[in-house]
DNA sequence: ATATCGATTATCT
DNA sequence: GATAATCGATATG
């Protein structure tokens, strides 16, 4: 497949007589035991992994970072309750939230056990499997730019893995057995850009968000530089 | 291209 | 009872 974008994107992978042993590696532990804007930074380019071998592939385009109870923006800000534990425990792991009652948002867990700290996934380049993403998000795909309403956008992206939070939160993103995982990528280092979070209100001015730049499947306005 | 609005529910005050 | 780390549709420039 060639993206039409010079991006200097690698091809996506998947097992097969052409490419045989396709077998990603996962993100180990300590690569998200650390503060969450390393974290996030250091995600752009991998690659988000649903089933062993995957059954979907989608390179991170954009996230961003939340850091535990010194960030008023972060769900951890108020401290543990039932609903963001995940956050507070090992690195890793995935925490599902539902929001505006409508839509699911996947994060990755940050810190070493006991301080919190997440990354929130916001866009992804979907690689392999788009018939099923197209499934799970009822769209039917024409022309290369309905690709980008695939996952575009964090509610976008967890439909189209179909994630939620019975499903999911929890789960360990660092082995390719839970289901749903992270995955190193060779992809030349990539342009970074860094801007403000998107749809908060407290501590919205903070420098957080980060995001390939120039990659179309980037969300949000244009005018959130 | 940007703005506004309604949907719909888990969670917390 | 209010709010929310969003999306899709509609309206307007």
């Amino acid at each position: 497949m060639v993206t039409p974008w010079k991006s200097g994107a690698s091809a996506p992978r998947k097992a097969s007589k052409k490419n045989p042993g396709f077998s990603p590696s996962p993100l180990p532990r300590s690569f998200f035991a650390r503060d969450p804007r390393h974290v996030a930074r250091d995600l752009l380019g991998k690659l988000l992994l649903r089933g062993n071998p995957p059954r979907l592939a989608a390179r991170i385009v954009e996230v961003e970072a939340y850091l535990g109870e010194n960030d008023p923006a972060a769900h951890s800000a108020a401290g543990k309750t039932a609903r963001n534990s995940v956050l507070f425990g090992p690195p890793g792991y995935a925490y599902v939230y539902f929001i505006y009652g409508n839509h699911y948002c996947l994060n990755v867990s940050c810190e070493p056990e006991g301080k919190a700290g997440g990354i929130l996934f916001r866009a992804l380049e979907p690689l392999h499997g788009i018939k099923q993403m197209a499934r799970e998000r009822n769209l039917e795909i024409h022309t290369p730019r309905d690709l980008i309403r695939l996952t575009s956008g964090p509610g976008r992206l967890a439909q189209a893995f179909g994630v939620t939070r019975l499903r999911d939160n929890g789960c360990d993103l660092t082995s390719p057995h839970s289901g749903l995982w992270l995955a190193e990528d060779r992809f030349a280092t990539p342009s970074i850009k860094v801007t403000r979070r998107i749809g908060i209100r407290k501590a919205a001015d903070h420098p957080l968000r980060y995001l390939i730049a120039d990659n179309p499947f980037v969300s949000g306005p244009k005018s959130f530089t």
